[in-house]
DNA sequence: GTATAATATCATTGGTTGATGATATGATGA
DNA sequence: TCATCATATCATCAACCAATGATATTATAC
């Protein structure tokens, strides 16, 4: 057996897809796809709480999809690379042709934008 | 406030990029980008357990990112659309600037592919 | 029919993650 | 200096997910 690539690789790139994969971090990023907004911007488009946001927001950072700077009181958040932009684009357009397959997907789910009220989990259902 | 887009949109976006952000998924992914296979050669390919393996190609079909055929006792599978290839591409791509950054990023981690020794995790270092 | 190979299903469980709330830091203006 | 606004940090804990192991199903060959 020998792998199809280095599994250290698949882990970075999953990882990457991660920061796309939570509902609090995507809304972020695409709030910021029109252009740089204030934390307080996103914020309010979003809907998220303060804390969440920015927790949100330093991993966004730490893994170099977004870029910060500081404006006087605010700090300036815009996406770091145009590909941040196209993934996001890219994973709109997929979705409109698999979304019913997604939705019903149910071995895993997301945990509802900014929210603990998740929805029920259905695992298993009985045949 | 008025949200950025559709709350239930996002989560979808969000559960669709889960596909591809765990590592026995994603590995699976990419072990078909060029051309599909049968299970037992994604099982080569990727070395993940059998009742792993198929618990997430269950997952992928049901989500649309990839289909299933039965061709005698084998069941081929292959990637649903391109975009699917094109988002490993982009995300491939993207990492390769990034990669640095995502790779110390604390907040959170995946396992590693196929095990379930995972590395220690550093969650919050001390300044 | 029986045996065996290929794949699927499913319950269990340990480790991980994300939201919260409290607090800390930093920047501006009075 | 003090007050206040903007943002960041961090510990806690409930909820979730993925790997495993056992078992079930389906297909072929004999």
């Amino acid at each position: 057996m020998f792998l199809t690539s280095d599994p250290k690789a698949i882990d970075l790139q999953a990882k990457l897809f991660r920061g796309f994969g939570d509902p609090s971090r995507l809304s972020i990023l695409t709030a910021l796809r029109h252009g740089p907004l204030t934390v307080t911007d996103i914020l309010e488009k979003t809907g998220l709480s303060q804390s969440n946001a920015s927790n949100h927001l330093a991993c966004l950072r730490d893994c170099g999809l977004v870029t910060a700077e500081q404006e006087g009181r605010y700090v300036t958040y815009h996406l770091s690379d145009d590909r941040v932009g196209e993934l996001l684009e890219l994973g709109e357009s997929l979705l409109s042709d698999v979304a019913r397959g997604v939705y019903e997907c149910t071995r895993y789910n997301v945990p509802s934008a900014g929210t603990t009220k998740n929805k029920a989990v259905l695992r298993t259902l009985p045949k």
